[in-house]
DNA sequence: GCATGATCATGC
DNA sequence: GCATGATCATGC
């Protein structure tokens, strides 16, 4: 194989085209037997090998980009094959760089450490499978990638969001919800690595910048350019407003306080009212997405939608409904790598209706909604009590909507027969977690 | 009127 | 066939 040292260090495009010899390859096939022993193993070591045995380098953790000559940040991210459409997707989020509390404080966006290191990324995805050895992984896709203005855009204000909540001495109540494209996730293991931050004595999770799942979703699409979904976008590089939530609850707000028929009737169109995806559909249409398509920013940032229909008191008339969890497998959980974590921890919108007299539907408020970090730690109490029950043969009996203020767990299944297996060998119906109606109205809604 | 149990509709 | 979002039914 040619050396990289053969390659100008100060030429992107020729160290991409170097990269890029990789692409359906594995690294044994590239580099050939010398890696066998390559020293590493578990997760995570990919990076690593690529790095030291292709191109070279150590590994480093150094503020400088990985080929600083050239402004070029190496990154190795892992893909699935979804089973219907076989298409690769992101595995997971991608890591970025530790954010630095101490420093951030002092930075602007331009000169961030975020932006230093991976305003230009190279990007090596490959296909981990069970029971091969990290080497014998077939490498994907191959290219650089700098972000487009309107994401670049979103971006920053999400590095704002970040810098502003270490500022206010709240670095502990980060939450990967709080962003859109950039997430700060928990890095650091058991304990979360706890670290110092200026403006406050409590000791904060180490975390890094990450581009959530969905982003690098649509980084592996663009790449590979097999888009399966068809996306309508709210926001392009030509929007004077780069914003998702300002542009949204713009759109929203003209027809605040109108019924779902004057809405329906304003926009000139025809949706089927009966239709279970009403709600749902009247949301697109008012955000000027086509009904056959996926809103792309909130595929980018995992946005949720949910859409509550409240009673003449502002109590929603239902609580809000998650996935049912397996008996078998919540108890075998940590809470830190649970489901219902990772569900909480995405950003919501919420789009409020009320019942007016004559029953007709009333469009009141919408909003982006993250779940704050003291309300998880609360949930966190409720999903081990769950799990306890669960182990002590008691699924039959899990924690009551009278037993805690934000959440519950009740059946969500097909039928009384619709049933999961328990630890103890017994089925009982499948549940799930929801979120309390009084909660949604005292923490979301007002 | 609400908590709790139960079930429906849709789309993949 | 099942996951998911949404909604209904009953009894206290």
């Amino acid at each position: 194989m040619t050396s990289f040292n053969t390659i100008d260090k100060t030429d992107a495009g020729a160290i991409t085209t170097f990269a890029k010899r990789l692409s359906d390859k594995t690294l044994r096939q590239i580099c050939g037997n010398e890696i066998v022993n390559h020293g590493y193993s578990g997760k995570g070591n990919f990076g690593q090998i690529l790095e030291k045995f292709y191109f070279e380098y150590a590994p480093n953790s150094e503020a400088e980009p990985d080929f600083k000559e050239a402004g070029l940040e190496l990154k190795t991210s892992p893909l699935k094959i979804m089973l219907k459409t076989q298409a690769f997707h992101a595995k997971e989020r991608l890591v970025l760089n530790i954010i630095n509390y101490r420093e951030i404080v002092h930075q602007g966006f331009n000169n961030s450490s975020f932006w230093k290191k991976n305003a230009h990324l190279l990007l090596v995805f490959y296909h981990p499978e069970k029971d091969k050895d990290i080497i014998d992984y077939l490498i994907k896709l191959v290219e650089d990638w700098r972000f487009s203005t309107s994401d670049l855009a979103i971006i920053q204000k999400d590095w704002e969001l970040i810098k502003a909540k270490v500022v206010a001495g709240k670095a502990h109540e980060l939450s990967e919800g709080d962003t859109f494209y950039l997430g700060a996730c928990t890095k650091g293991g058991k304990g979360g690595n706890p670290r110092h931050q200026p403006n406050s004595k409590i000791l904060a999770k180490q975390r890094a910048y990450s581009l959530k799942r969905g982003y690098v979703n649509h980084i592996v699409a663009s790449i590979a350019g097999n888009e399966t979904a068809l996306y309508g976008k709210l926001i392009d590089d030509s929007s004077t407003v780069q914003d998702i939530a300002t542009v949204v609850i713009r759109k929203f707000k003209q027809y605040y306080g109108k019924t779902t028929d004057e809405i329906i009737a304003l926009l000139g169109i025809s949706i089927n009212k009966n239709s279970k995806s009403f709600h749902a559909s009247l949301t697109k249409v008012i955000l000027g997405i086509e009904l056959n398509k996926e809103i792309a920013e909130f595929e980018k940032a995992e946005v949720t939608v949910k859409t509550v229909r409240l009673k003449k008191n502002n109590l929603p008339k239902e609580d809000i409904s998650f996935p049912t969890f397996k008996y078998k497998e919540i108890i075998e959980e940590s809470w830190d790598e649970s489901r219902f974590k990772e569900i909480l921890e995405h950003k919501f919108l919420f789009v409020f209706y009320q019942e007016n007299a004559e029953k007709q539907l009333i469009l009141k408020q919408v909003k982006f909604w993250n779940m704050p970090y003291s309300d998880i730690q609360e949930v966190k109490k409720l999903w081990i009590e769950t799990a306890a029950r669960i182990k002590n043969g008691r699924a039959a009996d899990l924690p009551k909507k009278s037993e805690h203020s934000i959440c519950h767990v009740r059946p969500h299944a097909q039928n009384a027969k619709d049933t999961y297996e328990t630890p103890q060998g017994n089925h009982v119906v499948k549940k799930c977690f929801w979120l309390n109606s009084q909660y949604i109205r005292d923490a979301i809604y007002l």
